[in-house]
Order: structure tokens, then sequence, then C-alpha cells
DNA sequence: GAAAATATGTCAACAAGACTGACATAAATT
DNA sequence: AATTTATGTCAGTCTTGTTGACATATTTTC
């Protein structure tokens, strides 16, 4: 091949580029120690990011069914099964059968699975307090109004399924 | 064992115990998205989300060594390795000898380079943009300070190297 | 000038968490 | 009775992160 041209380019991107590189970068370091705080916690529990992610759903919509919950994670049934048994064996969650239709189980936190799941979003509950502070915004809804509009259309129906959500 | 109590917590997890379950959960939603759109270009390329960081921070700091990378990254050595080799080998990124001290790599994009990162980059500023306008915001300054108060303090410094910081 | 420290590269091995596709079971629906 | 659905499970793959050890070239220090 070599049809490339190897020459180094010696100027940075930049905004001239018609990109806003700013909110990009912010966002990409916010996120990074954002997570950085339960992740922490999960290490010393022998969990990862992925069961803090299916503890947080199931507590926050307690009996929500394991299709339901493939749905708003968007990952595999595989990918989920090996971190829900694990939580399911160690105790933080427990899965029913569903009353109307037998074939469903419903997943519900225990106490354990409660005091984890508030454990690991305090911290982030914390830092984002405290964000809003130091950069002088009276209240979140301009933030979580940003932020929901970069969501997906399709997708913020299930944000609002949450407890809590917005009355729009 | 079995000192666990296996009863199903009912109710959900909701603001009165303290936790701003709200923006938590707009970041996370929010951050899938942001990240889908490019990730769904890299595919074509055979890349990853780990080859985008790196082309990205080559074209926003051109000339930056492996060991500034490395410290933008916070991942090691071996992973890094692995995809810059990638870039290098098809040719979006060039490593030349530091001018000053010769064992150092200095990493450019070429040409091809340049236009990748770029191309990766517009999908989320258009995201970006949109998700202003809808949320009704004339400015991102507010969500860019936001953003910037959620990461650790010791880490803004870094920020502020890229090109078109905020000049504070 | 010799010794030590530094920047980078590379090797082998491992782990988490995503994926696919196939197949099994029980229960509900047609 | 046949089909569809909800879930579980098996085997195997991929990406991206990890560790620790070691090699090389170069710079810095004594």
């Amino acid at each position: 091949m070599s049809n490339t041209d190897d020459t180094p380019i010696r100027t940075p991107l930049t905004l001239e580029d018609g990109v806003d590189f700013a909110i990009i970068e912010h966002l990409f370091f916010a996120y990074r120690d954002f997570t950085a705080d339960p992740d922490a916690i999960l290490e010393r529990y022998g969990f990862g990011r992925a069961h803090h992610r299916v503890l947080h759903f199931v507590n926050r919509r307690p009996g929500l069914t394991v299709a339901e919950l493939l749905d708003v994670l968007r990952i595999t049934k595989q990918s989920l099964a090996r971190v829900l048994k694990q939580l399911v064996d160690s105790g933080y969650i427990v899965q029913l059968q569903g009353p109307r239709d037998r074939r469903q189980r419903e997943l519900y936190p225990t106490r354990k699975g409660r005091d984890l799941a508030r454990d690991l979003s305090l911290p982030q509950s914390r830092r984002i307090h405290a964000a809003l502070q130091e950069a002088q915004l009276k209240d979140s809804a301009l933030i979580e109004r940003f932020l929901r509009a970069m969501v997906n259309p399709e997708l913020r129906a299930q944000m609002d399924k949450l407890p809590n959500g917005r009355p729009d």
C-alpha cells in the first residue's frame, strides 16, 4: 500500500474545526471520576461496575423482571446472568416467581442489597451536590434537563419508569 | 452462615433516602448514548473506544509524549501500547523522537488520523448542541462549569493543558 | 567516566465484562 | 397439541483493563 501520508500534523484540533471539545472532554473526565467513587467500594466486595448497575436498578424498581432489566441495561442475557447470579448467591438480591406469569423472575433487593446500593450512591450524590454548589447552580433542574436531552428520545420513556422522576 | 435476611424489599430506593438519583441516572443514560455514536463508527475500522481516546488526545495535543498520554488516560503502559501500536501501524498516528530528550516519543496525528478524529467527534458535538437547544440553554458555560466541578481538583490542571480551555 | 535513573517497548499471564449462538426447561398462548 | 415466551446455561471469543519482569537507549548524577 503505502498510499498514506505520514507527515505529522503539528497543530491541535480545536473549536475552529466546528466541534465542541470542551463539553466532550469535560464529560469524559467527569464521568470517570463519578464512577471511581463506587468502584473503590465495590472492589472491597469483589464486585465490579456491572454489579453496581444491576443492584442499582433492582433497588430503584424492586420487582422488575429479568427481561425488563435487560432492556434498561442494554446488555445480553449472558452478561447479566453472570453478575446477577453472584448477587443472588451472596444474598444481595432475591428472585421471586412472578405472581401472574410464573415464568418470570421478579428481582428484589434484600436488606443487605438495599444498604449496599445506598452506600454506593452516597459518594456520587455528594459529588453532585458539591459540584452544583461550586458551579453556583441553585437547583439541579438545568443540568437534569440537559442530560435528559442528551439521551436518545426512544429511551427516555424508560427513565420515566424510575421513581421520583420529574413529572414532566 | 445463613445469617442473611432474604426478605425481599418491595419499596423503591428514592430521594427520601438522601440521594440524588435523578442526576446519577441521567448521567448514566446520557453518557451511554454519548459514546454510542463514535462507537458505531469505530466498529467499521475495527477499532474500539480505547483507540478513540488515544486518537482524540493526540489530536488535541499533538506532540505529547507517551508518558503524558498515560497520565491523561490513567491506564497502564501495556494497555496503551496495544492500541497505540495498531494506530501507528495503520497510519493514523506517527511517533517522532523527542528533539531535546531523544528517549521520548512525540505522538502526532497524520492527515488520516486528524480526519478520523474529527469524524468521531462530530456526532458527539451535534448531540451536545441539540441537547443545549432542547434544554433551552443559551450557552454551554453552565454545563461546562458543572462538569468541571465534578472532576477531582487534582486532575483539573490536566484539562487546562488542552487548547481552547476556558481562560478561568 | 561510571553508575543510576528515566522513557519507552515488549513479553507472558490474567481478569472483568461485553459478545455470539446453541440448546434446555417451564409456562403461557394460540 | 403446537407454538411462543421467559429464563437459564454452556462453550467460546473479543476488548480493554491489570501485574510484574525485563531489555534498550539515553540522560542525569556522582
